[in-house]
DNA sequence: GATCAGTAATGTGGA
DNA sequence: ATTACTGATC
């Protein structure tokens, strides 16, 4: 038997070699699927199937990367010379690629730009203004939903405008309006947002039968990875590729399945067999539920969970325990009800401590878990305090940073002046008396004349209303542009950028500000040029462009710190840091949605309560519920070893008190549990007089006085640097030390 | 008087 | 992070 099939067991190994034709792979939790599907690409390149013939498509680049990682070395070790790698990417870098390359056909530029969220909102905001639309009545996350589920399902604005006519409602009218604005906004600007990507993507194979026929052709062998997480438009393009050849792959679990709220259709996996079988073909499906990961009482805590939900789901077993050892006579599963949430993260922090002092160093990784964002918080304070070392997982990426997404606009209208969402974001950044009225105008005059708003700007001193002053103002600012339009072409992306960022002023005025922050944000402008430094010696040949294409791409979701490893199985990364460093502990706080595909020795599943997980916004309707149940099941099987449950039966969310019950999840499971235990609250004031605080921006401080009570709580700060501040305790941000 | 910059007030589902 | 208000500046 060859070595690529050797470690693996019946059916993963069935999984690897069922090569034609289409497969469905139902991969439990922990059940090695990343393996399996490395595993296929590389024996379908043993059979001789040429690499240029497979595409594995994943949702995160992390995953990708991870993937091509592990091709290469399966690839490497039994090929001395080069080797060449199947495409495995993401879907919307797949998407990208295609559309580079042909979008022209159905009308737009090949040079087009990318909206990151933000982007997105901000051009919503315009046609909002626009159509003098009341942003508290059509709020723009709102909208942009609207707008992101259309496109999802393959819904351009002008079907949109059909269903519209037909039903006749009010809202739907006033989104059709946006929608239709928003649309011709992105082509007059030269970009694309994410949904468009998969969109465009789907309409250009569909409408371009030779292009079609190009990818089929290329792409002969297709794996999906994650089907459950796909939504109808993924669907179409893996459906129309597949379409010729048939060979498509899909893998995916219907019980992780948490994604249905961004557009996720769990029905491509579960209608996969009926969808893909033809007359002269069926489909195959694999129910991989070994797992090799938990062990047995956290399996059967997941697998008592996941067996209430009914409502949509494939009947393959439940998963069953094979390598990890038994535990001992102590259950590995526990259940704590703490009074509030300080108390709640106290007990996980002294839970851990318990852990450190052991020295039991094969217990290295611990995860907190929790529903929403806000609840870390509370962990953050009590791990500062406790002076314990904790990475949050998600929280703001460097991409994402003011600073650098400041420069980056910078960069955007150098490569693209039609951009007026990055125009107007560093038009006045740093200050140059260029406002907010200003910009009205040029924007009112741009509107009329029916030009972009950098063109606007060239055109300044043909508006009255704008003085010589303001556009001379203007015209140093389009002049300074137009020098770097220029540059651009003959200096490296980092010179590029460190230049513009000394020439804008854009450090000096950080400079001059000389405040912790400041400081923070001029170390990360750097951070950039480096990251620049990087791209420029990976690819010799990039330029501005790509660098920005490369980044519009980058998943901010899903960033994990160094060293965890995506589905283990076993096989820990050499150099990674989990090994060989004795009793290192790591601890790292996230959501449970960033959790899925990883795993840790000890997990703390904080919050179990009815309105918190289950989420209230949940809670009305059963597919939701089923959802938020997947939820607590994915965060569930990524322990190892120890799988702690809290909550609290009070709890302060969102400036409210609330009184929750403890969730049904927890009486779902059934498993014996330690008995619960109350604690009593220890004490209730504590901002006390005297007490050290330190604050994000005024820094270290102790409390002179207070005054008010609950959200209305106010202190009388004196800071180090002298400087006495009364501040809102609600909003400071403050932390004791 | 218009416009701008800086400050204060306010907001919470999940990527 | 975004909006509302206020004093500063052209």
């Amino acid at each position: 038997m060859n070595d690529i099939l050797k470690d693996l067991n019946s059916k993963q190994r069935e999984a690897v070699q069922h090569t034609e034709g289409p497969l469905l792979i139902l991969a439990g939790a922990g059940s090695g699927k990343t393996r399996v599907i490395t595993h296929r690409i590389a024996h379908l390149v043993h059979k001789g199937i040429s690499p240029s013939n497979i595409l594995a498509v994943t949702f995160t680049n992390k995953a990708a990367d991870e993937m091509r990682q592990r091709v290469v070395r399966l690839l490497s070790s039994r090929s001395a010379h080069g080797i060449h790698i199947p495409l495995i990417c993401t879907f919307h870098s797949f998407s990208m690629r295609v559309l580079r390359q042909d979008i022209d056909r159905i009308g737009e530029r090949r040079d087009f730009v990318i909206y990151d969220e933000s982007g997105q909102s901000s051009l919503i905001k315009e046609c909002l203004k626009e159509l003098r639309i009341d942003e508290k009545k059509f709020k723009v996350s709102a909208i942009a939903n609207a707008i992101n589920k259309a496109k999802d399902n393959l819904v351009d604005f002008e079907s949109y405008q059909i269903y519209t006519a037909a039903d006749g409602n009010y809202y739907r009218e006033v989104i059709n309006d946006i929608y239709a604005l928003y649309s011709r906004k992105l082509s007059r600007n030269n970009a694309l947002d994410f949904g468009d990507l998969i969109m465009k993507c789907v309409q250009l194979l569909k409408q371009h039968k030779d292009i079609l026929d190009k990818y089929q052709e290329r792409f002969r062998y297709l794996m999906i990875d994650e089907y459950q997480d796909t939504n109808h438009a993924q669907y179409m393009l893996t459906k129309l590729l597949g379409k010729k050849y048939g060979n498509i792959c899909v893998v995916g679990d219907d019980d992780q399945s948490i994604y249905m709220w961004r557009g996720a259709d769990m029905r491509n996996i579960l209608h996969f067999e009926k969808d893909y079988t033809k007359q002269n073909s069926s489909v195959r499906v694999l129910k991989m539920m070994e797992n090799y990961r938990s062990a047995k009482d956290i399996l059967d805590v997941a697998n008592n969970l996941i067996k209430h939900n009914i409502y949509r789901r494939h009947d393959k077993g439940v998963l069953r325990c094979v390598g990890a050892k038994r535990s001992q006579k102590k259950s590995c599963v526990d259940f704590m009800e703490m009074l509030n949430e300080q108390e709640e993260a106290q007990y996980v922090v002294n839970e851990i401590k318990l852990r450190l002092k052991k020295k039991n160093s094969s217990d290295g990784d611990i995860a907190i878990f929790y529903r929403t964002n806000a609840q870390s918080r509370v962990f953050e304070d009590v791990f500062r305090r406790e002076n314990i070392k904790y990475t949050i997982v998600g929280s703001v990426q460097f991409y994402e940073r003011k600073e650098i997404r400041d420069i980056l606009s910078y960069l955007r209208l150098v490569v693209n002046p039609s951009d007026s969402v990055a125009l107007k974001r560093i038009i006045n950044i740093p200050n140059r008396s260029i406002g907010k009225v200003t910009i009205n105008q040029l924007e009112q005059f741009a509107l009329k004349q029916n030009i972009c708003l950098y063109e606007g700007l060239l055109n300044a001193d043909k508006i009255n209303s704008i003085n010589e002053s303001k556009c001379r103002t203007i015209k140093s600012f389009v002049s300074f542009i137009e020098k770097f339009k220029k540059d651009k072409n003959t200096l490296s992306v980092a010179e590029l950028t460190s230049r513009l960022i000394n020439e804008t002023g854009y450090i000096s005025a950080l400079e001059a500000e000389d405040t912790f922050e400041s400081r923070a944000r001029i170390e990360n402008a750097k951070e950039l040029i480096s990251a620049m430094r990087e791209f420029e010696e990976r690819t010799p040949s990039g330029n501005v462009e790509f660098f920005l294409e490369q980044i519009s791409l980058m998943d901010t979701s899903g960033m994990v710190p160094e060293g965890y490893d995506v589905e283990g199985n076993g096989n820990p990364k050499s150099g990674s840091g989990l090994t060989g460093h004795g009793s290192r502990v790591r601890v790292v706080l996230m959501t449970l949605h960033l959790a899925k595909g990883l795993e840790f020795d000890h997990v703390f599943l904080t919050g179990m309560e009815e309105g918190l997980l289950p989420h209230i916004n949940s809670m009305a309707s059963e597919a939701e519920l089923e959802e938020e149940r997947r939820l607590c099941y994915v965060g569930m099987t990524r322990a190892k070893k120890q799988l702690s449950l809290t909550c609290c039966s009070e709890r302060r969310l969102y400036g409210t008190r609330r009184w929750n019950l403890p969730s049904r999840f927890v009486n779902e499971v059934q498993v014996s549990m330690g008995t619960t235990k109350k604690v009593r609250e220890k004490e209730t004031s504590l901002w006390r007089i005297g007490q050290r605080v330190r604050h994000p921006m005024f820094g270290d401080g102790k409390i002179l006085d207070k005054s008010g009570s609950g959200d209305g709580l106010k202190m009388v700060v004196l800071f180090n640097s002298g400087e006495t501040k009364k501040l809102l305790v609600k909003y400071a941000g403050l932390q004791r030390y």
